[in-house]
DNA sequence: GTGGTCTAGACCACT
DNA sequence: GTGGTCTAGACCACC
């Protein structure tokens, strides 16, 4: 649920990204579920004592990739779960994401196996580990 | 070797740190030795057709973070291994980097399987997929 | 050419969304080839008199749609064709474009001849009557 | 007839904007009869379970540009049509919309037949397609 | 009350 | 020089 959304300050990620990631991760262990409010851009500016410009900007990309549905007037919502993105773009996205990882733990001078161990240890924390394509 | 030093300019990645990462990768699979020298910051300039400062600071990354080590008047050189960090800080900042994989991951709907093949296929094209830590 | 780029103050269109189009428009005209590179924020902010932001958030919707590519610290390019929504993204955003048109024409009591009349129009004088997809 | 009216609310668009387009949609379709009386603000703010202000803000949009007449005391009724706007006018603002719908196509890739088929399919659903000018 | 746009100006990262 | 992030605060549109 929405009160799950903290932030860390001073920490590499952006702000805004943070925020963008716990959403997404929310979405996808089902803590947020379809249709449900999320809290203002005031308000969960207010509570993480962050500007709202910063918070609109995290919801704003959301939107615009499928994830939150803003209705002017009335909040934002998450959106019913839709592909946006083609194959070739995912597919090009996901690569990103994993060269992303990978130079991360090269420059940290881990092993291959820590490396998996790692990621196998998150999607289990977040009961994802047999979760289906697009679910 | 450092002939193998290349840069990608459309990439996402910043110039400097594309060079990192390949001496980081170098060093990692072996195609580095220990003691090895490495092109001079013009030398590598002229021949990427980048700017001198650009390499001069991936080399000074390099140097502090107990990759490289240069020798006055002599040039850069493969440094002994050394570890930087420690464990836990090790283990923090992977998680982190996990957890930027799968909250992008997720957010394209992709499934765990597909993850972890994205993940196996970098490695193993990187030559990494069966090397063991701090080599 | 950059040099096109023209904003309209005080138009119903906010200004970001003024750029996005103009930008849009003149890659699938052909006025701005693959690989150029666009005037900086800064410059094309200090030639329109509005705010950088304002620009960075155009250039910034263009580059998550894959328009545009920016390199850090070098500026922003007009990126390689390629297409980033699914076909199923591709036709609800084309209802809805469809549909912002045909509610803004049934309120200007435009007759179904004259909304064919001037979308054919507009095409032609694009150049665009004959284009194919993906072109 | 005003049984006819029906709101989204996932749709983009405003609350207020869906009526006030129905309304318009009815007339030119011929679904509302010139004279014909709609339904109460409070009785179809009732059935939409939206707020009656919103019902009110576009009746009194819709008021003002002609398309409704309110009779004190009785009610509103669909008015005899006149237009609003000069034809520079109509031109001018449906030439922006056309626009609109153009960059946004194009930024989807679509080919200009996707764009016509879109239209065209849109206006028989809606029953349009071979209506004329201000009936 | 809600979200959306724009300005002004700061500070950081990259070339 | 370049783009990216964040803050502060204004004003508008919608419910």
């Amino acid at each position: 649920m929405a009160g799950d959304i903290e932030i860390i300050l001073g920490s590499a990620a952006p702000l805004y990204r943070q925020i963008v990631d716990q959403v997404r991760l929310g979405v996808a262990t089902g803590n947020f579920a379809i249709g449900e409010q999320l809290p203002s851009v005031r308000a969960l500016a207010e509570r993480l004592l962050i500007n709202p410009n910063t918070i609109a900007r995290a919801y704003g990309d959301l939107v615009r990739e499928g994830v939150l549905e803003s209705r002017h007037g009335q909040g934002v919502f998450i959106a019913p779960r839709r592909s946006v993105f083609s194959d070739d773009e995912r597919q090009r996205r996901l690569a990103l994401a994993v060269d992303a990882l990978i130079s991360e733990s090269v420059g940290l001078q881990c092993s291959v196996d820590e490396i998996r161990t790692a990621v196998e240890a998150r999607l289990k924390e977040l009961g994802l580990s047999n979760r289906k394509k697009r679910g």
